[in-house]
DNA sequence: GGGATGAATTGACTTGGGTCAATTCAGATG
DNA sequence: CATCTGAATTGACCCAAGTCAATTCATCCC
């Protein structure tokens, strides 16, 4: 495989010339995980960040007593890892895999030197990290001032913006997952999907979602209406 | 005053040569605010962003129904509203003045042509941007994971980290202020903090909180004790 | 096909923390 | 000094969502 070639389709590195897709792509290592495996841990030092390729992976804190909550779910091309390069001290949260993935590994010095002679990394990697600081107000929004209804509404509307808007949404995640993902547990996501069902807002059939009113989700996700 | 003299103290500037400081110096507008005004508002367009020489902001989200989420509180030094200008989208939330205040504005299109210039600007930015990840990262950790005791213990930890690590600890915003910061509500902040007291591990007294049991509060914070 | 294993669901119960309302307290102002 | 106004506290009550336990369901593999 040519690292350099597929390195040019990461949006990280969008518009960047070729001979520095080829720096790029010297430095880089590319790292195979299998399903389920830890990639870092919180609190471990960073000494270089991930560009996801194939797979999946989650990014989460865990509390003492093993709950978890999900902060990200990365797909290819996304990367993570990036904060302790820039800050320097350690990973903020735990990664793991949730398929089998394999992620390119950029060194820590290697890259801010690569970005200190390229403006447009630069400027590329702060657009990485300013849109996921919006998604955090996001997420923290959705904790603190919804309930579990309408961060599970909001949630299924995003999946339907991903698809097309279709008013059919299938689970890309556990029931499991989908739970630590909107802060919550299974039995309670299973007991408001089944509200949900009752009021007649959608229909539930294992991981396949229909979206029957989407109205009812938007001002659930909103929060001006309550289940 | 010497805008370019006051530029040189701020962290995210520290290390630009001097005729950096006077380029960002000629782009930068001086800005006042009174106690309480809006700075800028969720889902406006953002052209540029601040820096704060003098005075309090805090950044927050609201529900619908007027309850408050703070996200940040920012004093002297610290820049804010960052996130439009890397991204291109609206404010993710709302700025608002909790004393009088003066700020830099930095016009995003100036701002970013100076930064294409300076790798070591560019660099200082993404540090910044990376500390305001992992402080989301802990307050989702707070509001998922933890319970208001917990949060509450947490940021008195933190207030005494930031006094030298003393025993006396002096409330920097209101009971109100501090409730939304730690994703709750007066009534309860107020009957966690007299529960607090009953135990012994603190002693209240208006703003000013006495720790009397570091390790009791430590415990609470890491989630291993329950009040 | 039939266990076996983990995921998901359902029920009964508990509880942290929110709501609403009533005081009390404290700082600002005339 | 008296009063006013918003902040903070306290009490009674309620409810969303968590815990614990028991099934049920689905998937995989022999």
């Amino acid at each position: 495989m040519d690292i350099g070639q597929s390195l040019g389709e990461i949006a990280l590195f969008k518009g960047l010339p070729d001979d520095q897709l080829s720096d790029l792509a010297s430095i880089a290592l590319i790292k195979r995980y299998h399903r389920l495996s830890t990639i870092f841990s919180e609190g471990e030092p960073g000494s270089g960040f991930y560009v996801l390729l194939a797979g999946r992976v989650k990014i989460f804190k865990l509390s003492p007593d093993g709950k978890e909550q999900i902060l990200h779910i990365f797909g290819p091309g996304e990367p993570f890892g990036e904060v302790p390069v820039f800050e320097g001290r350690s990973f903020p949260a735990h990664a793991e895999t949730l398929e089998n993935s394999t992620a390119v590994y950029f060194p820590r010095t290697e890259f801010v030197s690569l970005i200190k002679r390229n403006p447009s990394l630069a400027l590329n990697m702060l657009a990485v990290l300013s849109r996921r600081l919006r998604t955090f107000t996001v997420l923290v929004d959705n904790l603190s001032l919804k309930e579990v209804p309408g961060r599970l509404a909001a949630h299924l509307l995003y999946l339907s913006q991903h698809n097309q808007g279709t008013e059919n949404v299938e689970l890309d995640i556990s029931k499991g997952q989908l739970a630590s993902l909107l802060g919550t547990i299974p039995e309670t996501l299973s007991r408001i999907l089944s509200r949900l069902s009752k009021q007649g807002y959608i229909e539930s059939d294992g991981r396949h979602i229909r979206i029957l009113d989407r109205t009812a989700l938007e001002e659930l996700a909103e929060g001006i209406r309550r289940l």
